[in-house]
DNA sequence: TTGTACATGTAATTGGTTACATGATTAC
DNA sequence: GTAATCATGTAACCAATTACATGTACAA
């Protein structure tokens, strides 16, 4: 039977927590940016690989500016609505290098709901069964297209882990089909 | 630059729901239990790939109970505090052919937060970097070790999809390291 | 008698999303 | 003039976890 990793010892400061902020950090590394100017890099450069919401960005800004980990100026332009733009501060730059080096050794791996009827596949007919996943593979397949859409990104360490991942889904679900004549 | 699947179209009923309760809903149609009884059974032979405390068990099984999906009984043994043993209705079973042809054909990819801190290597000095991906691909090798420590799974589909995602992951590392010296 | 397994539940909190509320600027 | 884009933020809500609260049975 299946054991857990329990009991392993250490328990500590709950692990996996920092990543958005991590990012939003090291993405103000590189420049100073408005909340929305944020989540618009997100949308158009990231949503591939994350999926942080406008609301979630600006909460989390808010978040980190009480802590001291950015700062943030108010930058008008004309008589529009003014801008706050967040800038890392020192103490974030040091927050940084600590999550950093915290979470690139980890590995804890995703949790994948959605193989959850895949337990149950027993509970209906053959035909249909075979159906559903040959559905489900061309889901898969489609992802797979889409990627080589934006070759741009080809080489990038996050663009290549999609394609590991997006294939190794493929050839899991073309196992579970192949597995069916058998049964 | 990356491109979201957005605008393609249906928007329809939030994709991705009731996984846990699709979850409970067939383990409780091969035999009903009460929510102890549940939870036990999802820590020791489903603690791998599904994670869900204990107190998720009961919330969901209140709520399905209320929504009809399940029913309870009390048992009593001696005088002990007594159990409530819950069953799947017929109405529970409907919902739980529903939620599983929805769920079998659709492929949404997990969310990789782990993956952020690799945005920022070139943050790190390339020695320390070095270390820090071994660290990675020890802890992903061990992983895959702990697999073989439970072999009685093997062939499960389930079991295969880990071993597969493991071994995406862990050749995703190996090519990071790869990529290190050529830079 | 102390700790662990069995057994159930609620309350407080966290983390994130959706929906709402506001308003200026620019392109059609 | 009206829709899209730019710009910010709050409130309500939902899902899930942690911590709490309670109590029996049994083994060391």
């Amino acid at each position: 039977m299946i054991l857990t990793e329990k009991g392993a010892g250490t328990e500590g400061q709950k692990s996996g927590a920092g990543e958005r902020e991590l990012l939003l950090l090291g993405l103000l590394r590189n420049r100073e940016m408005h909340g929305y100017q944020l989540s618009e890099f997100l949308e158009t450069h990231l949503a591939m690989f994350f999926d942080i919401k406008k609301a979630t960005a600006y909460n989390l800004l808010g978040k980190m500016e009480k802590r001291g980990w950015v700062s943030s100026r108010e930058e008008q332009e004309g008589r529009r609505p003014p801008k706050r733009v967040f800038a890392i501060t020192d103490e974030g730059e040091t927050v940084f290098q600590r999550l950093l080096r915290t979470a690139l050794p980890e590995f804890r791996g995703a949790a994948f709901p959605g193989n959850v009827p895949v337990l149950f596949m027993d509970a209906l007919p053959k035909d249909e069964l075979e159906d559903l996943l040959d559905q489900r593979r061309e889901t898969i397949r489609q992802k797979i297209g889409d990627l080589q859409a934006h070759l741009d990104h080809a080489g990038h360490p996050l663009f290549d882990h999609h394609r590991l991942i997006l294939e190794a889904e493929l050839k899991w679900v073309e196992g579970l089909i192949g597995g069916l004549g058998s049964k």
